[in-house]
DNA sequence: CCTCTTAGTAGTGCAACGCAACGAAGTAAG
DNA sequence: CTTACTTCGTTGCGTTGCACTACTAAGAGG
């Protein structure tokens, strides 16, 4: 049987900008250098993947991550020195930032949010960290263009301007207004909270929820 | 560590109709039940999960697997009897029927093609596989419909009769000659193979191979 | 009242798609 | 040889979808 881990990609929007959640390791091997955080698959504490993916989190980062979901897993020789072969199950997750209170737990010293394609195509990052962030980010990338959003990246209710702020920091490009909100409207991916709105500088924007 | 398995999603154009393989029990659990194929990992003979994959193709089907990719992975407790906690890795792959010929090997007493929608729909299935089987069924459309072929399903040189007929079969619809086309054309997917056409009953058509 | 900024809505032109039809190239039958 | 039939490959056209531009709407602040 493989030593058999289980690591966190984190997404989150962090001052406009799409970031990943990186951990300093506390121990060896890779000691202070920067990994996602993740954990053994404790078989005696889990009762699927998903849960195993929620006690990672808590006793990582010291939160549960309600959106987490599988992105895929990879296996072999070589990949991590305290075993012959390692499998790791990634699970993806996107959260508030300001929302999600993450804070170092066991065997972390220190966690840092870094711009996602940063991260993706850093050489320094721990095992094959960075070739796991591209992945996550690149199949995030193509559901927000689905328009399949990353429920948690956005805090509900939200207005259409926020919403797209959100899918550009995320693709990282620029879209265009009419045509976002004509798909958004065809697809009925959201539904518009009667009465709210959200007042600010300017003129006030109706508040949505997803549908 | 959990007990880790490895089990292959196998589709293929069997009489016109996209099918998946599955083998027939012979030992406990499940004895004498249709699952699909797998077989545990073994760290000390796969070099990564790739290499597993191919060793459990030789040893259950008689035959290695090219196009073989990762699907997925399920884990958790009871879903297997032999173990509290099960871990699968789910790999897929598209082939030629005719072409590779599949023998039942160890642990198989009979393999058998099932049209695809049918075997992920199957309640008798053995363990959780239909549920796998109508996830890599999805996956597979998918990827069909973005004219990413899966690299197998089809023997080149093929017409473009032959790959429209088999994109067809896969997604369970029929699509439009000229539109069809029209895409294959500016996604540039194929490439004419000069002074080759395939000849039979009426006009001799173009063959085509993946640029 | 005017200006600034953001919210939201047309209009417009191009590209893609579905549908249908047509000529081309071969076989098969009379 | 002529005709019918089948598949191959292309073309034309109406409709739909999409991106881009430009416009109006609404509130804050001077």
């Amino acid at each position: 049987m493989p030593f058999t881990r289980l690591e966190l990609c984190v997404f989150s929007l962090v001052e406009g900008e799409l970031q990943v959640l990186l951990a300093r390791r506390a121990g060896e091997p890779y000691q202070g250098r920067w990994a996602l955080p993740g954990g053994v698959l404790r078989i005696d504490l889990d009762a699927d993947l998903d849960a195993a993916a929620q006690r990672v989190a808590r006793e990582r980062l010291g939160t549960g991550l309600p959106s987490a979901s599988l992105q895929t897993a990879v296996g072999g020789k070589d990949r991590d020195p305290r075993a012959l072969w390692a499998l790791s199950v990634v699970y993806r997750s996107a959260v508030l930032a300001g929302q999600v209170p993450v804070t170092p737990g066991k065997r972390v010293s220190e966690l840092r949010w870094t711009p996602a394609p940063q991260a993706a195509a850093d050489r320094r990052l721990a095992f094959d960290h960075a070739r796991i962030v591209a992945q996550a980010l690149e199949s995030l990338r193509a559901e927000v263009s689905e328009l399949h959003f990353a429920l948690g990246l956005l805090q509900e209710p939200f207005t259409l301007g926020e919403l797209q702020s959100a899918s550009e920091a995320v693709l990282g490009r620029a879209l265009d207004k009419s045509s976002f909100r004509r798909r958004i409207d065809v697809a009925a991916v959201v539904e518009p909270v009667e009465g709210a709105m959200r007042t600010g500088a300017f003129r006030p924007a109706q508040l949505f929820r997803l549908a």
